[in-house]
DNA sequence: GCAAAAGTGTTCCCTGTACACCCATGC
DNA sequence: GCATGGGTGTACAGGGAACACTTTTGC
């Protein structure tokens, strides 16, 4: 019995962290296909072209859905299960949306950092893009919701061989507080806010500006900025 | 103007990493094609077939080509360049070897850490197998020398997430000197004896045995083993 | 004045690092 | 006896972890 080589198409798709109000939020697109069966949110991602590379794609990709233009992204796993197509109704909105029978396909999974305030849906072909908290995704096609997990693992390898990564989060002006807060997500624990502080201050590439909250009900915090110059510089003194 | 989708074969390429005599070694096979001019060796690697996923791909191609059952692979990279069969021996290797035409091929790069005392080439297809020294690999066919390298770089976060798999690369007996070169062909650094041996009598993972080196020039070392009840349960404990 | 969050110092321990000499063995 | 690599202790510095009270602001 001779077995096939698989050939097969190739997606991208991409998780797109934000972080707002505490928690952390995946930028999803909406399916807008007649079948109300199989609408519903699910990663940006798509078929790549024969003549780019998945990371051409990715850019590609993220940019026609969302708009997104200037973000980082990286590659981090591939998901290529035959049982990835296993449920008809996503197959069959695979065949209606690229027009081609498809009954295996392969995925090369992207991840990012982005600021929730970004302008979104710019050029998008889908009826929605939109931020939606980590801590109740809604069910996702294919095996997106195992994508969203793998890449939450990632995050923390990326975070540590790269920490100017983390401000992509954050808007330019942050408090220690939000800067806190982020790492008990990204990190599952509570970080002593003594301890913290310490750590902020002895970087030399988050500095302190003059301005403070204004209009909160309680004693109003410091904002700081990343200073890529000076971070930049350390690096090389590695 | 439109746009095709790629429709493309898929293969799986296998880095393993070996340890003998202070240096790391890649484990390479050789093409047995009838041209001589593509002849050559490289990463042990083919197309995945249809009904197969790229993890069991990766496991069965490995054995097949060099015997090599039990081991962990790891997968770390995918590489999807069009310029991946630029070269036209490539192709013409390929086409003769899988009898399909083939344009474009992606590959999925796996990791994996072996004992170079490791039988091999039991069921293997290839002429030969032989592991080769990192510090002067040959020339190799397709992308194969970026993916050894991006591999390296790879090792590192596999060995501090589970440094269990550093043992992968030892004898089962081995001397605290063995490890110590280990470590340092790894992080490219050397490490101060001394300070060296107090790191490793802590982990109690690492128990000494009565055994000694016989019938070497100087003063025997002691011989460790690696214990991995004593490490589970430490990894447990976090 | 009270609720809510910001800001701030000290102590202890553990880990990393720098550093030089004697020991066992084969030849 | 000499060459080769194995094995060992101490001292200092820096970072992580534990821990509680005062300050500022809006209401």
């Amino acid at each position: 019995m001779e077995n096939a080589f698989l050939q097969t198409y190739v997606s991208v798709d991409c998780v797109v962290f934000g972080f707002d109000k505490g928690q952390l939020n995946v930028l999803l697109v909406q399916r807008n296909t007649p079948s109300s069966a199989v609408n519903g949110l699910k990663l940006p991602g798509s078929l790549i072209y024969q003549q780019e590379d998945a990371d051409a794609g990715a850019y590609r990709v993220l940019n026609e859905l969302t708009g997104i233009k200037k973000i980082t992204l990286r590659q981090f796993k591939s998901f290529t299960s035959p049982a990835r197509t296993a449920n008809k109704d996503d197959v069959a909105w695979l065949e209606t949306t690229y027009r081609n029978k498809i009954d295996r396909l392969i995925t090369i999974a992207y991840l990012s950092l982005g600021k929730t305030n970004r302008k979104l849906n710019l050029v998008s072909k889908y009826k929605t893009v939109s931020w939606r908290p980590l801590s109740e995704l809604p069910a996702m096609p294919f095996d997106h919701k195992q994508i969203v997990e793998e890449a939450l693992n990632e995050i923390r390898s990326w975070v540590e061989m790269e920490p100017a990564i983390l401000f992509e989060l954050l808007p330019v002006k942050f408090t220690v507080a939000d800067l806190r807060r982020l790492y008990e997500e990204i990190y599952h624990r509570k970080q002593d806010v003594r301890n913290f502080h310490k750590k902020i201050i002895r970087m030399e590439y988050i500095v302190p500006l003059e301005e403070k909250q204004e209009n909160v009900s309680h004693r109003a915090a410091r904002y700081y900025k990343f200073d890529r110059v000076i971070y930049n510089k350390r690096k090389i003194g590695l």
